[in-house]
DNA sequence: ATTGCTGAAGGG
């Protein structure tokens, strides 16, 4: 069941509190229940309340329309159903228009690299861990974020829901309003500027966000927990809640592993000075002066800071995590529970080796460049093909023939 | 720049 409780509002008794971007309710989709079910009743009513006090409610992000006084879930217009990546693919056929040297202008004459197909500024470490799992899969979830069948779908929402109740017990969450990608970017780096301190007050914090170029791609995430342990070093812990009470396979926890050695490589930049505001501003193409918006100043005003430019947040940020002499990341945790009744099944200590970790890195980010060729499952991977949401429109699987005999064989 | 494109993670 999908308990996911609201975020309600500034809550007055926690510890602290982390600002959630409310793109004003653009994060709806067309399927009124299998989609991204956890829009809460909280934010239609908020919806509800924005559509009839007359607030604009246009969603140009996404391309999304939504006829303002019908601002309820069940009527949203489509077209986000294929996600922001939905640009259309296939456009092979005005490939290479005969090289006539003359009139064509200096445009690249080379194809794009995956990361410009898919219009893309950078990588999220989830991105690159479906990618261990399977890279053709990963592209295809890219293309079509929303499609899931339904068994998987219940089960992230569980899951979902589960992080959410986990994360509210370390802090309120309240809803701020976003109205351009630089607002997104600035509530980013307010968060950080409010967890920084609990960090340093040997603190345990929730939903930190992360993000540092790797070989040349930014890649963001959020790191799920952060907290010392009992011998005083900083652990990162990330939770994996399970539909069947079992610790998962070799495959999946490779993929786990990968997430959270990635987080760590991603914190220890920040805190270690690597960040540079022009950087990110440049990947991220991002507009430093423009001014933020009002929900997301006043927020700030709440956090005791004066900032009006995104400029203003990311410099004080980078100069907060710097100077706050926070330590890297000690040790790397995976803990297990299931979702059936919550029960604990387990923890995995993780071992960080940088060489490894960064191995990978390169060859994962390296189809992003345009570097080599998608590469699906092996052959001895097939049997994720039985649980894949995309098995019947697959490319990988329809060009490897023995993959597919190998997959539908009914095994012992 | 056919001028702008996205909360990440969620589980297997």
């Amino acid at each position: 069941m999908s308990g996911g409780g609201a975020p309600q509002g500034a809550g007055s008794g926690g510890e602290g509190c982390t600002c959630v971007a409310d793109e004003e309710g653009c994060r709806l989709e067309e399927d009124g229940g299998s989609g991204f079910s956890d829009i809460s009743d909280s934010e239609l009513l908020s919806l509800q309340d924005a559509a009839e006090s007359g607030d604009t409610c246009s969603a140009k992000k996404e391309g999304l329309e939504i006829i303002h006084d019908n601002c309820g879930k069940s009527d949203v217009s489509t077209g986000a159903e294929q996600g922001h990546h939905s640009h259309h693919m296939g456009l092979n056929s005005a490939e290479n228009p005969v090289p006539s040297d003359s009139a064509q202008r200096k445009r690249k004459q080379k194809s794009p690299t995956p990361l410009e197909k898919y219009s893309m500024k950078h990588l999220a470490v989830t991105d690159i861990c479906n990618q261990i799992w399977c890279e053709q899969q990963m592209v295809y979830k890219i293309e079509q974020p929303t499609v899931h069948r339904p068994e998987s779908r219940a089960i992230i929402n569980e899951g979902s829901s589960i992080h959410l109740a986990r994360e509210l017990e370390v802090h309120d969450v309240v809803p701020v309003t976003t109205q351009s990608r630089e607002d997104s970017w600035a509530l980013k780096c307010l968060n950080i500027l409010a967890m920084i301190p609990v960090l340093q007050s040997g603190g345990r914090i929730r939903e930190f966000p992360v993000f540092r170029e790797l070989d040349g791609i930014m890649v963001v995430g959020v790191i799920d927990e952060l907290g010392y342990s009992s011998k005083g070093e900083l652990e990162l812990r990330e939770l994996k809640t399970r539909a069947t009470p079992t610790l998962p396979r070799l495959a999946q926890k490779k993929s786990h592993e990968l997430q959270v050695c990635l987080y760590k490589l991603l914190f220890d930049g920040m805190v270690s000075g690597v960040l540079q505001a022009d950087a990110v501003m440049q990947h991220e193409n991002l507009r430093p002066e423009q001014e933020l918006g009002a929900d997301v100043k006043e927020h700030a005003i709440k956090c005791g800071l004066t900032v009006t430019t995104l400029r203003d947040v990311l410099e004080l940020t980078f100069l907060n995590l710097t100077f706050s002499e926070l330590p890297r990341i000690d040790s790397l945790k995976l803990e297990y529970c299931y979702q059936g009744d919550s029960s604990f099944l387990g923890f995995d200590t993780v071992t960080f080796k940088e060489e490894s970790v960064m191995e990978q890195v390169t060859f994962y980010l390296s189809y992003w460049k345009g570097q080599r060729d998608i590469q699906g499952v092996d052959i001895e991977d097939a049997w994720k093909c039985r649980m894949c949401d995309f098995a019947d429109i697959c490319e990988w699987r329809r060009n490897t023939p023995r993959l597919y005999r190998t997959m539908t064989k009914r095994f012992k």
